[in-house]
DNA sequence: GCGCGATAGTTTATGGTTGAACGAATCGTC
DNA sequence: GACGATTCGTTCAACCATAAACTATCGCGC
């Protein structure tokens, strides 16, 4: 595999991820969440912190800081300090976090899966697995 | 395969490509170039027109038209109206504009390459079949 | 205990992004 | 030809993202 042709793959993957989100942005946009919001929401149950979830999601600090602010605004998340370590604070979906967020999911991943339907069921697994080997 | 997870291999692969791409940044950056207009200018010998760069980018035309501007300060691309359509300009790469976006796609190349390493050549190709038919 | 480096999260200031509205040019239709 | 609809690229204003600097807390070594 030539050099450039990597350049090329990140290309072509990064433009259909791109596709695909914007084509369910304004649907999720309904739902009273904006993209990245669903991305945060989505790894609070698995990552409690919001300095887990700067490093889980690729995001500096002060943008966790920002979308933490604006989902407990909107009434999707709660947060307390961890007993334990006064500097932490701890993340907490409420109910109507969670049915956002489920449904968001389900948003991105109707739009992803029309995509994927051009693969079989077995490529898709493929896919799925080669993926993860990356991640 | 699941409806809830095709958005998680959409995050799956996000992140991955996320975290090629700022990996890369500084050394790209080093060259004069953002990485957005790493990927306006590797396009423009395709898509010389600022419409079709929109399009194919998945970037909204006013970004596209930044972008432009700051290439063109930086001497990597030259403008001109095309004679045949006077709305319409057609971009040209210049000989810096060349080199730098060869350095640009060969670092994001190793970058993402680096972990392409981790599948078997096979598999790579496969992955690239895969990502080709979904795009 | 006391300092000191490291870590959690926020604030601030700057710069990038982008929807809406715009002027210019083209195209199709009458 | 002339007019309305469409397309090209830009400008503007509002918004979002983020690097740098900050406060507060922790934990380690002495």
């Amino acid at each position: 595999m030539a050099k450039i042709d990597a350049a090329k793959m990140w290309s072509l993957n990064y433009r259909l991820l791109t596709s695909v989100i914007t084509s369910v942005a304004p649907a999720i946009a309904k739902l009273g969440l904006e993209t990245k919001e669903l991305f945060v929401l989505a790894e609070i149950d698995e990552h409690p912190h919001p300095a887990e979830l700067s490093a889980v999601l690729c995001m500096p600090k002060p943008t966790v800081t920002v979308n933490v602010k604006r989902l407990e605004a909107a009434g999707f998340v709660r947060r307390e300090i961890d007993a334990a370590d006064l500097r932490r604070h701890r993340l907490m979906m409420t109910a109507a976090g969670r049915k956002a967020m489920t449904r968001g999911l389900a948003l991105l991943s109707e739009a992803y899966g029309e995509r994927l339907r051009r693969l079989t069921a077995g490529q898709q697994g493929d896919l799925r697995a080669l993926l993860e080997k990356l991640a």
